[in-house]
DNA sequence: CAAGCAAGCAAACAAGCGTTCGATAAGGAG
DNA sequence: CTCCTTATCGAACGCTTGTTTGCTTGCTTG
């Protein structure tokens, strides 16, 4: 019986994570099927018993990458905390699995544009993400804002800070939670209910 | 003589432009100099009369964008206007020139990751978006901040905010100009000093 | 031991890539 | 008329790409 997930150090799983780091290095056009294998020791024939093409491949690095920040976020909430802290807790557990250098797969959501592949990724590298951003759409809901404000671009704003992180961490800079916790406070006090 | 900017009309600014059509479409690595050849009717190999590398056209590509960027802020900042006012139009001239289907030169600069590409290239292309980034770093500095604020996370968190629309946003959504405001709005009130 | 399947190797394929190069037409300068 | 430059064509070169195919190993199961 196949396995349609990856088992952690099934050669599948081996296969994905090799492919992910080149991919977040390089990019899905300037990684070859022959960077992979030879990531992984294989010949470049050989992942093909594992994936059926390039793209499928790719669509399941997409998918591995969104499950392990789904993860780190989820595993960063404490759901007993308030809506304020729950978000900072999220904005937190997300940068962890972006900025750190063990984990390479949230870059790939960054840099990675479905718009540019073909409908069938795309389609699929759009589902997987939306199970993403329900994680923060739901705590925005709860958030005690004034009236008037607009949650949708509230949450917008909220990601496009955090992912742009990507674009200009350096490491060695503040850590992710002091980040976090910058940001939010950042977009926190102008649209907040006065704490009564 | 050579002429090392590109004159409006020129053949040279005609391909740049077909060039920059095809890169924010398909990407760097997507785009091929058959593509961009096709586009402007001419044959591949004629492209290299103009540019020696399909690196060089890129590059060229990039500070065009860099500089059309630019002007389309510059052009919508009132000098005379006191900060938080010049911040607002900045914001909405870069959205302006990354929004608008006519100009298709911003989402260039949101999605090729200098990181990616050789030294050379990379070089040039940092260098490029130093000029853009001084534009806000500017009007930033002038901004009267409560005490302690850090303004340089200020600055990359309202840039963040703003590249990422290029992402979510679609045709028939509110324009720049009210999307600009909003999000200035956002970060404003909180680290603002009181309006005295 | 025999059979069968999982996993990978070795080698090739056609297509497409960036790039090169000699030829060529058009037009201005002397 | 001759010479030189500009801009392009037409055709190819060498290489890399994703992918396919037939063969071989090695483990597992009866």
């Amino acid at each position: 019986m196949a396995y349609t997930k990856a088992d952690p150090g099934s050669r599948r799983d081996t296969i994905i994570e090799a492919a992910a780091r080149q991919f977040a290095k390089a990019g899905y056009d300037a990684t070859t099927m022959r960077d992979i294998a030879s990531l992984t020791g294989m010949l470049p024939g050989s992942l093909y018993y594992h994936f059926r093409s390039k793209e499928e491949l790719f669509a399941a690095v997409h998918e591995e990458a969104i499950q392990k920040i789904c993860d780190s976020v989820v595993r960063a909430i404490d759901p007993a905390a308030d809506p304020w802290t729950r978000l900072e807790q999220a904005a937190t557990g997300y940068l962890e699995s972006m900025l750190m250098h063990d984990s390479v797969y949230a870059g790939i959501i960054v840099t990675e544009f479905p718009r540019r592949r073909s409908r069938n990724l795309r389609e699929q590298l759009i589902g997987h993400r939306q199970r993403f951003e329900r994680l923060f759409a739901d705590i925005v809901e709860e958030l005690p804002l004034k009236d008037g404000v607009d949650r949708s671009y509230w949450r917008l704003a909220l990601l496009g800070m955090l992912a742009w992180t990507y674009v200009w961490y350096r490491p060695g800079g503040d850590p992710p939670k002091v980040i976090a916790q910058t940001m939010v406070k950042m977009l926190r006090n102008d649209t907040a209910q006065a704490d009564s």
